[in-house]
Order: structure tokens, then C-alpha cells, then sequence
DNA sequence: ATGTCGCATTCCATGCGA
């Protein structure tokens, strides 16, 4: 079972691909960040025609989350818990047949953050305070779990190309990394570290300033896993390739293998 | 060199978010 998480800049830009990816990798599920549509503007059929089913949270203009899946999904959570006024949609949750049970995916799209200095950035720490707390009642269950999505995180220096151009930037500061390893320090697992220690593994490429020629990029797409399903952890994957394509993403796809 | 995208409106140019 593969369980893939993509951050495409526009469903609707992206779309052939979408279609593309789905059809030479054929993950079981993936999950989308930044979709940039509503439901009426959601290209629906052409996915369902590719053989996934689609579930959605979408946003007028910016964010929006989707997790498409070979399986249809079920117990599905619109939304992150912990602040009803919150209006901004970027989490989607459900879960999916896997060996005799199920595995809950979650795709996940994290505040950026900047500048910082502002409400965004209070907004960021606060987004993450919710996703620890939800976190912590995931992992209750003791079920095989898969937190995927753009966490707007570089965990640490070797996860960029020049710490020192980062600093002060949302993605990087210290809060904002030290909040990223609450998650871990409840017991998830982040699946590329846990499968490489390389350094220059990047998920992101800025489409300014040459960034993708230069190799200049960061980690921030990240796949944290329970227990359960850390213990059927087979192999990590960055499609690294798909951000040479013609009109890419800025983000390329980063996927995970569990046995079963 | 504040350099590129995608979206929406103020609508063929500009502001915002990333």
C-alpha cells in the first residue's frame, strides 16, 4: 500500500499532471494541498476516470485539500478541531481499507507562516497547537496512521539548501521547528528521516531566482506516521522528477510504502 | 535583479499569497 502526498498549486492548472502521476505511479491514495478550487470547480470526472475516488475540502481563491483514494473513503473529518471560526481549509481526514483494518490518512496543508511578525505567523503556531492536540487523540486509537501534506516546515538545516537564507523565515524558525517536533516527540515518525539520513533532499523548489537550476531547495513535505504504521514502513520516495516537467508545481510528490 | 506563478478583481493591469 502507498500513501503519496502532493502539493499541486492548482488543481485546475495541474490537472493532466495529476493525471499523469496517478497513471505511472498508481498510488492507493494521495493526497492533495493547495488545490485553489471549490467543488464546482473541482475536475471530479476526469479523476474518477482515472479509476480514484475524491473527497474535498475546497476554498475560494487559496488552499484546499483533497485525498483521492482507489478505495472510497470513509469516517471522513472536514476540517481541523480546535477552533470553530476557522474558515481556511486545509485539513481532510479518513480512513482507508489496509490489511485486515484500516489506515486513517490525513492530507494536510500547514500555515506558511510569513511574515513574521504578524498575525500569519500567530496563526501558523496557533494551527499547529491544534494539529498537536489532534494528533495526540489520533494516536489513542493504536491504529496505523499517516499525517501527509505540506507542513510549511524545514525541520532542520540539512533539510535546505543555505540555513543561513532561511533563518528568519516562518519555515524555519526555531518555534516553528520546535512545535514541528511535538509532533514527533508524541510519537510519530517522519518516513523520509526514518528511511535516509542524505542531506539535499528537497520537496520544494521556488519558481523564482533560478532555484530549481541550482538545486536550491527545502524539505517541507512530510509524511509522519504511528506507531502501527511506522511498524509497516517499507520505503520512501521524492518523484523529484516531476518538477522538470513543462509548468510544474513548485512541489513535487513525496510517497510511502507499508507492507500490507 | 523584489527574478515566478496562480487567482481574483479593480478586468488586459494590479494586488495578494506563496
Amino acid at each position: 500500500m502507498r500513501i503519496t502526498t502532493w502539493n499541486v498549486n492548482s488543481i485546475r492548472q495541474r490537472l493532466h499532471h495529476l493525471i499523469a502521476f496517478l497513471k505511472e505511479d498508481e498510488p492507493d491514495v494521495l493526497c492533495l494541498q493547495e488545490i485553489k478550487a471549490q467543488e464546482d470547480s473541482f475536475p471530479r470526472l476526469e479523476i474518477e476516470a482515472a479509476g480514484y475516488s475524491v473527497e474535498m475540502l475546497g476554498q475560494k481563491t487559496f488552499n484546499g485539500v483533497a485525498i483521492l483514494s482507489k478505495h472510497r473513503l470513509e469516517d471522513v473529518r472536514r476540517g481541523l478541531p480546535g477552533d470553530d471560526s476557522d474558515e481556511q481549509a486545509r485539513y481532510l481526514e479518513g480512513v482507508v481499507p489496509f490489511g485486515s483494518g484500516v489506515v486513517r490518512v490525513a492530507s494536510i496543508y500547514l500555515p506558511n507562516g510569513n511574515p513574521i511578525g504578524t498575525e500569519k505567523y500567530t496563526y501558523k503556531l496557533a494551527w499547529m497547537d491544534r494539529l498537536v492536540s489532534h494528533a495526540r487523540d489520533l494516536m489513542k486509537l493504536e491504529e496505523p496512521l499517516v499525517l501527509a501534506g505540506d507542513y510549511n516546515v524545514i525541520p532542520e538545516p540539512r533539510d535546505c539548501h543555505d540555513p543561513l537564507v532561511w533563518a528568519n523565515d516562518a519555515l524555519f524558525l526555531p518555534q516553528t521547528r520546535a512545535k514541528f517536533r511535538k509532533l514527533l516527540n508524541i510519537g510519530l515518525t517522519e518516513a523520509v528521516r526514518a528511511t535516509t539520513e542524505a542531506d539535499k533532499l528537497y520537496t520544494f523548489w521556488d519558481y523564482q531566482a533560478g532555484a530549481w537550476q541550482k538545486n536550491n531547495g527545502i524539505r517541507i513535505d512530510h509524511l509522519l506516521l504511528s506507531p502501527q504504521a511506522t511498524d509497516k514502513l517499507v520505503s520512501t520516495v521524492i518523484h523529484k522528477h516531476t518538477r522538470a516537467w513543462e509548468k510544474p508545481s513548485d512541489h513535487v510528490p513525496v510517497g510511502v510504502e507499508l507492507t500490507g
